[in-house]
DNA sequence: TTGTAGGCGTTATCAG
DNA sequence: CTGATAACGCCTACAA
């Protein structure tokens, strides 16, 4: 391994000018500037960063932290990972991903990264770790969280308002004529999920409708539970109209699970999804849907957790973005879209 | 940031033997080892990597890079990034995950990670650097190849054997009684794709059918990429009775455009996938495909890279592991499955 | 404009 | 069994 030593040694000058050279230091004469460039160059110089973390105590790189790579949501995460990337490019930052694949364990071990000042901060996009973990962390390292957040933590978070989203949701359902309107959440007890089964209820409650805790269903987040969640729904007495789900990827199970009873979308019962992804776009009928602005999501992520290793003190705690109601066929007949 | 001194200072011992306790030394009393555990955990010590890096020049990270998150194979790449991982734990080492996101200068930025030693290794799942920049790194840097490679840059892989898998789909149509098979290819010219194609043709030259160039289209790699390509075949005068397409993404764009034209799967045309990714499994019809152990190419890509981390000289340059031919009804009737 | 010296937090060597 | 010391590669006062 070369040093800068080495590439001293072979320019004839002394270590410090040739660190000088390498952080462009402006006082330093052009001549001996190119001689070093020449022998960096001649001896494929790289300078160590771990020698140079432990002098500057930081190393430009952020840590992104995820559950699982393995959902439909993935195709938009890279729209989002888009977004930090190109956030951090900017501020001459690094990103790297740590998907932690359902295992706490070795989140924590991830998390000795940020400990042991390998990289500056960490952005959660999800956690397996509980609340108290979570904020014992937050209050010794630079953390942001981003798109899925635990407001108890105290951790700075950027998402969208999802009671509100999910409320357009249900109100887009209502004024196309609905009023027996079930809902199909996850057992999976997150923010984004609890917030959008209160903007559901709230949406229910602005039209007058009574709640019914028989019409919500609690399933796996995935297409085979929306297939089991709505057959649940088709063997009810009292069927609903119109089912919300909390992602694409139940709301495409449950356009499966009705068009394979022999129901017509949406005349017979209408489907609304979460998240805008693939899933909602291919395939028949193409769901109504929620998207989230996933690269700005990101962007702001970092540039918040920038911020905070800057030392700024005094930033927005919680910030919101806005989403967008996305109409499709599963909802509204193609002719009047 | 507490160092080791402080630990030193708290415990009434020196610093190396806190550093000795913290390396489980042998050599050390228990009342000792009992005492700087006393400290270690009162004054929340962690270790600074970076000066342990400096000090020991290995990190026990591994570097994972990918062109990009967002396709189809990802659910795939999932299972695949799990074998690292658990390989990974069992030898004491970390892997992350460095997603390009289609960016040659943001590969190489990453690939400062190897080069400043932050890392000690490199995993190619895919890249978007040449062969002659991939070959230049694999010489100066430990590089494992997994999945897709590029066997001109001399770095070792693992993978199957996409020439025999592909002929053993070829070869199940040409079984189910298909003569004239169309293939759906990629612009995008990487190993497993030009493999594919090639044993596409090995298995027509083993039945004596003629190959005929105009069988082979190229499209985009995806969902609307297979169903502009199909439309093509179905276009055509003498148009072919089973597709062989290199993803399940393209197989599944495929499916809709015949099943949008009238025509019956497989009655009327077959169609086969490759990678038993998730497309291929939902929906109707299920569709035939190759499956590869993505788990076992993960970890033996771990394995392999911490062997020649070891030093060891004598490994084999590329390994080959087995697939699987997984028969669904896309190609066969389901009363025949 | 350049060089010298000290130290960041560890670990390994050597002496006790 | 434990402590002192040097060194890893880099950066930055300070001195020249």
């Amino acid at each position: 391994m070369v040093s800068l030593k080495d590439v001293a040694r072979k320019a004839g000058v002394s270590a410090s000018t040739v660190s000088r050279v390498m952080n462009d230091s402006s006082l330093i004469s052009p001549e001996t500037k190119a001689k070093v460039r020449e022998a960096i160059l001649e001896l494929n110089y790289q300078p160590n960063l771990s020698a140079r973390n432990l002098r500057c105590s930081d190393t430009k790189i952020i840590m992104c932290m995820l559950v699982s790579l393995s959902n439909f949501f993935m195709t938009e995460f890279s729209e989002c990972f888009l977004g930090m990337r190109d956030m951090a490019v900017k501020h001459g930052y690094k990103v790297i991903l740590c998907p932690v694949e359902l295992n706490r364990d070795i989140e924590r071990e991830y998390l000795d990264l940020v400990r042991s000042r390998l990289v500056d901060g960490v952005i959660f996009v999800n956690s397996m770790l509980g609340g108290d973990d979570l904020r014992k962390i937050g209050k010794m390292y630079p953390c942001v969280q981003c798109s899925e957040y635990n407001e108890e933590t105290g951790i700075p978070s950027i998402s969208i308002n999802n009671v509100q989203a999910a409320k357009d949701l249900v109100g887009h359902l209502i004024e196309t004529g609905h009023r027996r309107i079930g809902m199909i959440s996850s057992v999976y007890r997150i923010s984004s999920i609890i917030q959008r089964e209160e903007g559901y209820k709230q949406a229910l409650k602005e039209a007058r409708i009574p709640f019914d805790p028989g019409m919500i269903k609690y399933g796996m987040n995935d297409y085979n539970g929306g297939i089991e969640m709505t057959n649940q729904f088709l063997g009810m007495d009292n069927r609903p109209t119109a089912i919300f789900c909390i992602s694409d990827a139940i709301a495409r199970g449950c356009t499966e699970a009705i068009a394979g009873s022999g129901l017509r979308i949406p005349e017979d019962m209408a489907v609304a999804g979460f998240d805008n992804s693939i899933m909602s776009r291919l395939y028949w009928p193409k769901i109504t849907t929620v998207s989230q602005p996933v690269y700005e999501l990101g962007g702001k992520a970092v540039e918040r957790l920038i911020s905070i290793l800057k030392g700024d003190k005094d930033v927005q705690n919680k910030i919101v973005v806005g989403h967008q109601l996305i109409v499709r066929e599963s909802t509204v007949k193609n002719s009047a879209l």
